[in-house]
RNA sequence: GCGCUCGUAGCUCAAUGGAUAGAGCAUCUGACUACGGAUCAGAAGGUUGGGGGUUCGACUCCCUCCGAGCGCGCCA
């Protein structure tokens, strides 16, 4: 059985073989740049290769482009192969075509590449801290992007790199002595882990001689102390719970295996920067082991360091991250990393970058800064409860949750108890995350309840509604909707091919996502899909349909929609119910 | 001061260097007692912050200016 297949990827390889066998060209020359026409122009696709290649063949585009079609073999496919303008070429699929790329299909045509491992790195809480909208924006992405390459058949190894080593835990663990274990644990286990944060850091701040006792316990635990280690576990052990409820909550494919945080690489420390030492790449300035990348400046064009280690002979995080480098592909044999942090971080993580590959551990082609803008509030400031203060993740979701509930009791009430608010659980969180994917990460967003819990518009909830939609032609039909159905897509209606060619467009949509590391376009795509259908819906019967076999295709567009949508959605990591 | 990011319709956002810059919301006009109206069709709305440049072709690449945000030596 044919296998759905963007009709994308064949006009491409095709184009190229007609460039290679028309010109001469390589096959790495050789690129049709093949494209999805604009609309209205009464073609579906088009190569616009002879465009660009006119002038390196010295011959006018049109000329060009006239040899191109001469040597391309696509009459299967299309039904009109026309130069257009300048030079472009329209392809147009006959209708045959396009119902038989449509065959069924467990991966909706969606190839799996050449595997690769690679390791994403998302997330990112802190010990002893409240999560906030930033560490919401990492997790999010962090969990679609694991999602997408897992689906196209990576190896991912999922890390998240807990800030839980570092000066911060000298006053934690005295403060948890100050207090006493028992009610340290209690408050931390209730998630009130900012007002832990806080006490320990006012005492900082105002007691010199509790300061004092947190600088040397720093020391005291990263030597290894087996009775201060155990406190810092308690701190790590009641944290990770707190992390794993708020994973649990969003459905985030996240768990304490994937909790490989920055203590973890501190016994690697010394010899991270003994090696950059030996390279002759780290020197001693103002007391403490730096190395100046190339290309980094700061204020009056001073030549900014990476600080390896300290004055004070700790590590920070740039150690550490240099360490995980290492580990990563050297112990994990990873091929790739993926970073999945804020935009502030950039610099950071350029100059890491940036040493690692002096030190010869890492090409700059493996490693990638996934960076993301801030969430701002409807005011187009910062995001925050109060002066000063993030907003609280589980108050978010509740507030999330509380809200859908809302709107599902208002537009289904007829749905039990029960049912509703797992609809309302999956609405309201579908709502946040997709509101979230559905922006260019690298641009700030605006966090608006009403326009992303609207079913209106390019939002989670009207897609889940789509979809919702469609299993209820099913249910109505009383058909089985999982593949089952009987007899081929046959295309007849405008509305029918707009929405044959929207489903294949889909493994175009995906693979896109994934080398753009921006999910953001498969929520476009996924949009435009649901748009096309409503379209396809109002101007096609479906169970009214003309005759039998028309009820059969049209059935069969329903549920390759309804499929498409599903697995677009769960690969962002958001759940469709099958009513709402 | 240096560096990075962003600036697109009234609002929120799209547009792997391709033809006439697209959606949704809001506004206006139509359609159908509805296979879930949580609908469909259409109109209006733009000097893509300004100016230069590269290119057959620029929202996209380069330079410059303006505006916003972030980072810039011992927190992470």
């Amino acid at each position: 059985m044919t296998p759905v297949a963007d009709p994308i990827y064949v006009l491409e390889e095709r184009g190229r073989a007609a460039l290679v066998a028309a010109f001469g060209l390589s096959e790495a020359d050789a690129d049709p740049v093949v494209r999805r026409s604009p609309p209205d122009r009464d073609a579906d696709y088009q190569a616009n290769a002879a465009l660009a290649l006119s002038k390196k063949l010295a011959m006018k585009p049109r000329e060009v482009a006239e040899k191109f079609v001469a040597a391309l073999h696509v009459d299967d496919l299309c039904e009109v192969v026309e130069i257009a303008g300048p030079g472009f070429v329209n392809f147009r699929l006959r209708a045959e075509a396009l119902g038989s790329l449509l065959e069924d299909d467990e991966r909706l045509g969606v190839r799996t590449q050449p595997q690769q491992t690679i390791v994403i790195d998302y997330s990112q809480p802190n010990v002893a801290k409240e999560m906030h909208v930033g560490h919401l924006r990492s997790t999010i992405i962090g969990d679609a992007l694991v999602r997408i390459h897992e689906f196209l058949g990576h190896k991912v190894v999922r890390h998240n790199h807990i800030g839980d080593w570092g000066t911060p835990f000298g006053m934690l663990i005295e403060h948890l002595l100050d207090i006493g274990e028992t009610e340290a644990a209690e408050e931390l286990s209730v998630g009130d882990l900012d007002s832990f944060y806080k006490a320990a850091s006012a005492k900082f701040q105002n007691d010199p001689a509790f300061a004092d006792r947190a600088r040397l316990r720093v020391v005291t635990l990263q030597s290894g102390d087996a009775e201060t280690l155990r406190l810092w576990q308690l701190l790590v052990d009641e944290s990770s719970r707190y992390f794993q409820s708020v994973y649990d909550r969003l459905g985030v494919r996240l768990t304490r295996s994937d909790l490989i945080g920055e203590s973890f690489y501190n016994p690697w420390l010394d010899d991270v920067a003994a090696t950059l030492e030996k390279q002759g790449l780290a020197r001693v300035d103002e007391g403490a082991l730096c190395v100046f990348p190339e290309g980094f400046t700061g204020r009056d064009d001073k030549p900014l360091p990476l600080i390896i280690r300290k004055r004070d002979g700790g590590y920070g995080y740039q150690a550490t991250d240099l360490a995980a480098i290492r580990y990563r592909l050297g112990d994990l044999n990873a091929e790739r990393l993926i970073y999945v942090v804020d935009a502030g971080q950039a610099q950071h993580l350029s100059m890491v970058f940036a040493v690692a590959a002096s030190a010869g551990w890492v090409r700059p082609d493996q490693v990638e800064h996934v960076k993301f803008g801030l969430v701002l509030g409807p005011d187009g400031q910062r995001l925050r409860r109060r002066v000063g203060e993030s907003v609280k993740l589980g108050a978010l979701l509740d507030e999330a949750v509380e809200r859908a509930a809302a709107v599902v009791a208002e537009k289904s009430p007829d749905l039990s108890g029960e049912e509703a608010s797992a609809v309302a659980r999956a609405v309201g969180i579908g709502a946040i995350k997709y509101a979230d994917l559905s922006n260019d990460r690298v641009k700030d967003y605006i966090f608006d309840w009403d326009r992303m819990l609207a079913m209106e518009g390019n939002t989670g909830p009207y897609l889940q509604y789509a979809i919702a939609r469609i299993r209820s032609i099913f249910r109505r039909a009383e058909q089985n909707a999982d593949g089952a159905i009987a007899g081929e897509v046959v295309i007849t209606q405008p509305a029918e091919r707009e929405l044959a060619l929207a489903l294949l467009s889909f493994e175009e949509a995906v693979v896109s996502a994934a080398q753009h590391l921006q999910p953001h376009r498969l929520c476009t795509y996924l949009f435009g899909l649901a748009s096309t259908f409503t379209s396809f819906y109002e101007h096609c019967p479906v169970l009214r349909a003309d005759s039998e076999e028309q009820r059969a295709s049209r059935l069969k567009l329903c549920d390759l929609t309804a499929r498409t949508l599903e697995l677009g959605l769960s690969l962002l990591g958001i759940e469709s119910p099958p009513r709402m």
